[in-house]
DNA sequence: GACAGGGTTGAACGGTCGTATAGAATATTG
DNA sequence: CAATATTCTATACGACCGTTCAACCCTGTC
């Protein structure tokens, strides 16, 4: 093992990190289908016989890029823990050095994985204390279903993300984009969110009318009201 | 052409709608890029041959099964128009046969089809218009911008159903149920997300200090907040 | 019965996939 | 420098893909 680092860091790092890169820019790019051993290869400028001999086959490789990323995630989420509350989900990926995580993301988020799911069950986690923050802060209204809420923001949040080409088409606004907390079509996106979010969507009326529809089990006053679902 | 109705209507229909239902059920089932012409035929109790003899590709088949949903929802909408105001999104499909509409939909969500386009456009316009109608029916509050708020309520419904695994996971809750409205669980969901429906996620003095921020071009006073954007 | 003629079949073709493996290239060690 | 261990490449193999096509069956007509 020589002392010196050369002048220029070779390429990456090891041939290994390279070809994980590789799939990750790749499915990222193109979905995970359309990522084969071949495309990876060519990308990572190795032969398709060495991303199966580092990682045993596609599969081995799939789940590496998403241990990654989940490895990824969790260690910025630790810088994140020292600026205080943040309600975007996505404000950790945008981050971090703008690489392709957040498409990967979008790519993988609907097949199940059991990397994905801890990576979104991480998020979930984090959302549930960011939202207890804010409630403590005074920000956000307390729920009667804390980690409801949390599931359910997050969804939303993961789904836009995953539907971000309707998202796109519809709105004129790229969810992808990294420095999007400073494009101009922001506001299509955040203005009708912020609204919802800021005065609610049901009017008094009715949102008394079906408080008590889908409460969970709470000892408050209730009128029956037998018949009001969907 | 024989006059007479047969005792049993055979099987379906036409072979060519037996195999594009096959298509759907199988791509409801195990995702668009696992549905291949062989199994289709399998399913479809034809031969591979045929399959594409009825629809010259693969493609076809896709592009054909992607226009059936889209015209059996916009069959449905005309029922669903006579029934009064519903904010439901999936209501139109839940009720149609229980069929595999629903996984179908979620299968293609997310990969960029111009007949899912369009079908995400439909769900968007029905969306505003069912807002509109309870806005002027007095159960919901009225949008600074409706159409951006139709097509938020729209892309976080159906993400939370091409997410729905997650869902299920995280809240005992199958979106995916034709029954759902009936099942115990269903309180799991609708609980969190009429709570934000209703009262909204910011509290008062938070709202109104974002209020400003993301507001599209509306003369009301606005007090400069350089910054406070995320 | 002979005979078209279209719906259907099943075998076959070219291509791409994941993966295995033998050998070349490269680094490591004495 | 020789020997060896390691990494990588190139090729090969079997499986499966979409698609084609000659034969086949089945129905209706002369």
């Amino acid at each position: 093992m020589s002392s010196i680092r050369e002048t220029q860091p070779v390429d990456d790092r090891s041939t290994r990190a390279r070809i994980r890169d590789a799939a990750i820019q790749c499915i990222a790019d193109h979905g995970v289908t359309a990522t084969t051993a071949r495309k990876v290869a060519d990308v990572a400028d190795v032969s398709p016989g060495s991303v199966i001999h580092h990682f045993g086959s596609m599969d081995g490789l799939r789940a590496a890029c998403d241990e990654y990323v989940l490895e990824i995630v969790r260690k910025q989420k630790q810088d994140i823990l020292s600026s205080g509350p943040n309600l975007d989900v996505f404000a950790a990926l945008r981050n971090v050095e703008a690489g392709p995580l957040m498409a990967y993301l979008a790519q993988v988020l609907a097949d199940d994985s059991a990397a994905v799911a801890s990576l979104v069950d991480h998020f979930v986690d984090d959302a549930e204390g960011y939202l207890a923050q804010g409630v403590e802060s005074g920000m956000l209204k307390p729920s009667r279903d804390p980690r409801g809420r949390a599931v359910m923001l997050t969804i939303w949040g993961l789904g836009s993300l995953a539907l971000h080409e309707h998202a796109k088409r519809l709105l004129g606004v790229d969810l992808m984009d990294p420095d999007l907390t400073t494009s101009p079509n922001l506001a299509a996106y955040a203005g009708p969110v912020y609204e919802i979010y800021g005065k609610g969507l049901f009017t008094d009326d009715f949102a008394e009318h079906t408080r008590n529809v889908f409460a969970p089990t709470d000892n408050t006053d209730q009128t029956d009201e037998p018949e009001e679902a969907t």
